[in-house]
DNA sequence: ATGAAAGCGCTAACAT
DNA sequence: ATGTTAGCGCTTTCAT
């Protein structure tokens, strides 16, 4: 049925050698023997085998990505970023997700490097936890950390400034006017969280501000609901809160909201990230802009470079990030919500409040 | 370096064969044997081969899933679903994303078919156009349409109710007093946005409501906000608007809430998947749930079915979705936005608009 | 129950 | 430039 290189030879009248030679484009082929293979190979409908070619030449022309959670849409929009550029090679991308658990996550690169792929990208879920089963894999395979990493330097890296990240948000809090100022977030376990607890306690140092102890849970929406919900237990809120992703900052808003309390009125919020829907709450959600396709395209490139110069000194790439200013920080523009009072001339809506 | 089957079959002192036998445990071996041979792998630190093993036994342990738009969060939630159920066997998940272009589409099934993967999951990206690769690559794996598929019944299909969806919704409206409905969605070039509009003209015609023409473009946010846009430009709004999907359904809300409809107030909207953030939205949005570890399972289920079974008849398993009610659609529990206005938090409204 | 040996389809020496 | 041939590491007859 599914006809195999020897038959495109027969067909063709050479040999199998010619053949692989001449549909690989790895060596010169008579123009003549170029021609007759191609034809013989289409009329045969002859498809390569890639798991013999794989086997015999050592590469799989596959990929293995390591997510620690599709549920958060920084992934999604990462792996989305990486598919598309890797569409444009032959490779495949396997993906995986560790769910936040170390041993998960071990077992999945032990999967990956069973199946040979030519390297890997993984984003770890645990920066002290994750290092020996990425340092293990590292060593077997081109391997690029992206977005999170280990606390050794051990491998190549790219992903966004988080320092920056979280000085832009917190200058631009203080910018506005806050004095006192909340952090919400995970628990510092995986770097990204680590280096944005740093930051934030730095730089509302540096600036004067009044820090309320950091709340830390993990990178969720439930966690934002929670921490909200302790804050307006205490006697005053502080001035703005800094999360240390959207998800949390969307339950923040999302629990302020429902208590009644108004943002950015009665306190600024802001997140990280700048998933799709950060745009989409109410009100908007100021954040950082995470560059997928720039931190995408970087991570292939450090991977085919490592592929060609598999001991070069590694290399750790961090991009500056962008503040987006919305709604939740703009307290000059809350016009949208002001609108509900019927002063927006498009619609007289029936029955407006006002206080 | 990387032991193989051959080193272990030294070191025990047997042959390749019994290995083989033993760790693959297809067939008997003596418990004397079986430890050595457990023992001198250990030992050797020995990981089989896959590619090998696949080349071999024709097995690749590997399934393509190819989706329509990783954007969509509804496809992320379904991913998570199969990756996780996925973990729990030898398999992974080779992942493609058509970005809803036939020809890319096409283009991945191939590749999916050259890799040799056991199976396929698709969820196609027109009903029409994408049938011929589908019905192509279904005739040489086994293949199970997720959620969209073709129009011809050709392969084995898991997905929701899209009819029942959007009745449970359109009556869900016309209890809350609706009487004019109008309709947000995608062209439709996919059978989701087909059944959903179909359902939704006759249910419509069957409450004899008024609705009003369609509006079709595609699955996005942006579309909603188009379309939201339109519908202000009438004289009247309807009492109703229902979405093809949550993120038009956001598109929507966004739209209304800077020009000043109040939402449920002035009108009711509605979505469908329950993505996550569709409970986070202002207001939070009512709409259907679709079940993805159901989905998922049964999908994975049926392609077990097929490889045992490949020339059984075709099965379509349609799930009975859940109407879930939010904010969107309540009139008289429209607290949170009345809290504005200064009015106590716990109990709010005055009058609902309610005939 | 075990072993010897024949390939799976391809690529890469090695010859010519 | 082309052909011959030896495997890649494993599974699976076919013997014993």
């Amino acid at each position: 049925m599914t006809s195999t290189i020897r038959d495109v030879a027969n067909e063709a009248g050479v040999s199998v050698a010619t053949v692989s030679r001449a549909l690989s484009g790895r060596r010169q082929v008579s123009g003549e023997n170029l021609r007759r293979v191609h034809a013989a190979a289409a009329a045969l409908g002859y498809r390569p085998n890639l798991l013999a070619s794989a086997m015999r030449s050592q590469v799989t022309n596959t990929i293995g990505l390591v997510i620690p959670q599709i549920g958060n849409p920084f992934f999604p929009a990462l792996i989305g970023a990486i598919e598309w550029q890797l569409q444009t090679t032959t490779r495949q991308l396997l993906l995986c997700d560790s769910h936040g658990d170390v041993d998960v996550e071990r077992h999945r690169l032990q999967v990956l490097l069973d199946r040979q792929v030519d390297g890997i990208m993984i984003s770890p879920c645990d920066a002290q936890r994750s290092g020996e089963a990425v340092r293990s894999a590292a060593l077997q395979v081109p391997l690029v950390q992206v977005d999170r990493c280990i606390r050794a330097k051990a491998t190549d890296w790219v992903g966004v400034d988080d320092s920056v990240g979280l000085q832009l948000l917190v200058e631009h809090v203080a910018r506005a006017g806050a004095r006192s100022v909340a952090f919400v977030s995970s628990l510092p376990t995986n770097s990204s969280a680590r280096a944005r607890l740093n930051a934030f306690v730095s730089e509302a140092a540096s600036l004067s501000m009044r820090p309320l102890k950091p709340l830390l849970g993990d990178f969720t929406v439930s966690w934002g609901v929670a921490a909200a919900t302790d804050l307006l237990e205490c006697r005053e809120l502080p001035d703005a809160v800094v999360c240390g992703n959207d998800l949390i900052a969307l339950g923040v808003l999302r629990q302020f909201h429902l208590s009644g309390v108004l943002v950015p009125k009665d306190v600024l919020v802001t997140g990280f990230d700048d998933i799709a829907l950060a745009e989409l709450s109410t009100p908007s959600l100021t954040t950082i802009r995470q560059p997928h396709n720039a931190i995408a395209g970087e991570a292939l490139r450090l991977l085919a470079d490592r592929f060609e110069r598999p001991d070069a000194p590694c290399q750790r790439i961090s991009m500056v990030p962008e503040l987006v200013e919305r709604e939740s920080t703009t307290r000059s523009a809350a016009a949208p919500r002001l609108r509900q009072d019927g002063t927006h001339p498009r619609r007289p809506t029936r029955g407006s409040k006002r206080k």
